[in-house]
DNA sequence: TTGCTCCTCACGTCACGTGAGGTGGC
DNA sequence: TTGCTCCTCACGTCACGTGAGGTGGC
């Protein structure tokens, strides 16, 4: 998977696998990819002859969808909600942690600034908790 | 259910409710809760007899837990997770709003006091979105 | 033409809610 | 004793993945 990655660009969002490679690359049978995107799991692009084309972003959840899915039990129903609450709460730490370094640049008196160094840290650091931490080893279960 | 909290004191953790009556006031068939609890998604506490008694937050915690099911058609391992994210994210949010009133406070220079009136306001404030907003009201599926 | 795509329909499996059946303690 | 609780087992329903079957465009 990180071999598939060193398409230098930002190309993770160009679409280039026809559904049979997809389904390949995410182990699953190509008429799952379309009840996936039926449910609103999942939304490939089309080209002008209507066929789907999906990205190396796309090929991500869904694997992230068959780990919470196969791995874990979750219908589809919960398994849109999930990826919609995780969405906030990716946001919700980007906030956090910008406002904790805005903290600590205007308390040492210094607008813009940044630097590794200085000192007085009140602020306790946020525990920096991946998006899907259940996909990073860990438990098996 | 507004009506049932009128009981004054931080009695919602007080295990009152036998089985039979919490199913009743949750709209579910008791063994139906034997089988949440099986689950994982509620932990009622036991009496020295070993029945199990429900608490005003375990009775909140069941009307979630029937929006999520009955109305989301989500299963309930997705429902445990949901639950489970929905907890950070609330306490993701109480860190995003302490931290943005520190910044105002140190930004005005003043360290402790609070007020309503002043000015010079450089953060956007944090949408403030309720833990479950799909049960009030708002959008019928 | 070949091999893909598109779609819909049908079957098998499994999760979950409900009920029954038998037990024991306020 | 009565009415509750406790538990386990079994059935019905539904969601989801898989496959087949028939179509059309590179």
């Amino acid at each position: 998977m990180a071999a598939r990655d060193n398409r230098s660009d930002r190309g993770q969002d160009r679409a280039v696998y026809i559904i049979s490679v997809a389904a390949e690359l995410a182990g699953v049978h190509p008429q799952t990819l379309r009840i996936y995107e039926r449910k609103g799991l999942l939304s490939p692009k089309r080209t002008s002859g209507n066929t789907r084309r999906y990205s190396e972003r796309d090929i991500a959840r869904l694997q992230v969808i068959q780990q919470l899915t196969q791995g874990l039990g979750i219908n589809l129903a919960g398994v849109k909600m999930i990826m919609e609450l995780e969405t906030q709460l990716e946001e919700l730490r980007r906030r956090a942690v910008e406002l904790e370094s805005e903290l600590r640049r205007v308390r040492r008196g210094r607008p813009v600034a940044l630097g590794p160094s200085s000192a007085a840290m009140e602020i306790v650091p946020l525990r920096t908790i991946s998006a899907f931490p259940w996909l990073s080893g860990g438990t098996s279960r």
